[in-house]
RNA sequence: GCGAGCGUAGCCAAGUGGUUAAGGCAGAGGAUUGUGAUUCCUCCAUUCGUGGGUUCGAUCCCCAUCGUUCGCCCCA
């Protein structure tokens, strides 16, 4: 093709498929309102330093995957490739910390990384996400999992499971990540290249290597889940139980790490078994060292983020995207009668009814033709003796009754059409 | 960044080193100049992602490139 074409990596999301967006955005922008979040919009580019400090230089996301340039100015910046560094430079940036309390944000938009595409990973990718800022009590970690399990279930997934551990504070993580190394060092040749690699630069990171040999000898490493101090540990108990409590269920996996620095304690995923590689359908954990690091007053805070083209990959398996159809289809012939039509059309709309103009101007057969694959549930019909005499011929597709009626009197009880409409559809 | 598979119309596809590139769906027109089923007829790829090479000749073989799919890395 020499056409023009997408960008490698992004996608158009076209009408056939856009129901099961808007479904999962309303059933979450329904749910999160409910839970008294507020949805706030940061920009899609920002400077690139925010990346390096929040996510972390050493992370693949920042070492490899971003979209950085320069503009005009010979500023670096950098399209986002999470949710959450903006939102909390925003946080900090309006003082929103000082207005008392927590904060409970949620956003949705594109993010971007470099990444080559794959099966529910692309380059241009949507999240949902939430941030609940300014609260370490364990009742938050449970209420944003809560909700998380909640947006999943209504929009009518199944099998999911939720995967959950705690990498303690930073102390914590540095006394084990001192005790895995020790553990792995003998074995380090018997490691496949990346671990070795890592064993150095970010060991915590070797513990969901998908490499069988590696995974035999962490058999017997040592688990983060030894290395909690009490506080951590009590803090950990405290949510699994008020988790099962909620009912929800979850599984306890300690060899869960997340890929950025700025996670603490609580850490969990989402995960279908029904997305090949990409399994994590939704994932986050407690950030309590990120808002200071990025010049903000010390704030504990969590949240997630859910991947979209992986529910909607879901959701497709489940079923297809509802096709969306009309109330009236308007078929007309001659210069008044078309006139009349448009008129009428008009008026069905205002009046809240979904109405579809026919504009081909071929015959009468080739408009029904039409009507009936467009899926209406009634047709309307001016021909030449309708516009002489103002009325309408309203016909019923599915049964086929076919009735005249003045164009003034069609909407005369709105609500009656409506009734009538709703007994007539299929 | 690495490895493997694939690229024929809007969609799904068959096909072969030799020349008019099956078929189906969708679409357009007509049989039916005011009534949607079905049926029937006609039309819808000078061209097989793109560029180069081998050859008397390439959609088919080779190379490159782009895209795509699956996996690795990593992640939602």
């Amino acid at each position: 093709m020499t056409s023009i074409q997408a960008i490698r990596g992004t996608r158009d999301i076209l009408p056939s498929e856009i129901g099961n967006w808007q479904m999962i955005e309303s059933v979450a922008r329904q749910i999160l309102g409910c839970a008294a979040y507020q949805e706030i919009r940061t920009p899609i580019f920002e400077q690139t330093s925010l990346f390096e400090r929040g996510i972390g230089e050493a992370t693949d996301v920042v070492g490899k995957e971003m979209y950085t340039f320069n503009d005009r100015g010979d500023r670096s910046l950098t399209l986002r490739p999470e949710g959450t560094a903006g939102v909390v430079r925003s946080y900090i940036e309006h003082g929103l910390h000082a207005q008392g309390g927590v904060q409970r944000l949620w956003y949705t938009g594109a993010m971007f990384r470099y990444e080559r595409p794959q099966a529910g990973r692309q380059r241009q990718f949507h999240q949902l996400g939430v941030e609940l800022l300014g609260s370490s009590d364990g009742r938050a970690d449970a209420e944003v999992i809560a909700i998380a399990t909640q947006i999943l279930q209504t929009i009518g997934l199944k099998d999911l499971s939720l995967h959950l551990n705690s990498i303690g504070d930073a102390s914590d993580r540095q006394h084990y990540r001192e005790a895995l190394v020790a553990y792995l060092t003998p074995f380090k040749e018997q490691l496949d290249p990346d671990s070795q690699t890592r064993l150095t630069r970010n060991p915590l990171r070797i513990l969901d290597s998908k490499d069988a040999n590696t995974q035999a000898i962490l058999g017997n490493a040592p688990s983060i889940l030894e290395y909690l101090s009490p506080a951590s540990q009590t803090r950990f108990d405290a949510l699994l139980a008020l988790l099962a409590d909620l009912g929800i269920s979850s599984t306890l996996n300690s060899r869960l790490v997340r890929g950025l620095d700025y996670y603490t304690h609580t850490v969990f995923e989402i995960q279908s078994a029904d997305l090949g590689a990409q399994a994590t359908v939704c994932a986050g954990g407690r950030y309590d060292g990120l808002i200071p690091q990025l010049g903000g007053p010390e704030t504990p805070a969590i949240g997630w983020a859910m991947g979209l083209e992986r529910l909607v990959i879901l959701l497709q398996h489940l079923q297809a995207s509802p096709p969306s159809s009309v109330d009236f289809y308007v078929v007309s012939r001659g210069e008044a009668a078309e006139a009349q039509a448009l008129k009428l059309a008009q008026s069905l709309r205002q009046a809240g009814f979904k109405t579809e103009l026919d504009l081909s101007r071929s015959a009468f057969g080739k408009q029904f033709k039409r009507a009936d694959r467009s899926g209406a549930t009634a047709c309307l019909i001016l021909g030449d003796a309708e516009a002489e005499s103002k009325t309408v011929q309203l016909k019923w597709l599915n049964s086929g009754e076919q009735s005249a009626i003045a164009q003034a009197d069609l909407l005369a009880n709105p609500q009656q059409l409506r009734q009538q409409l709703t007994q007539r559809s299929t």
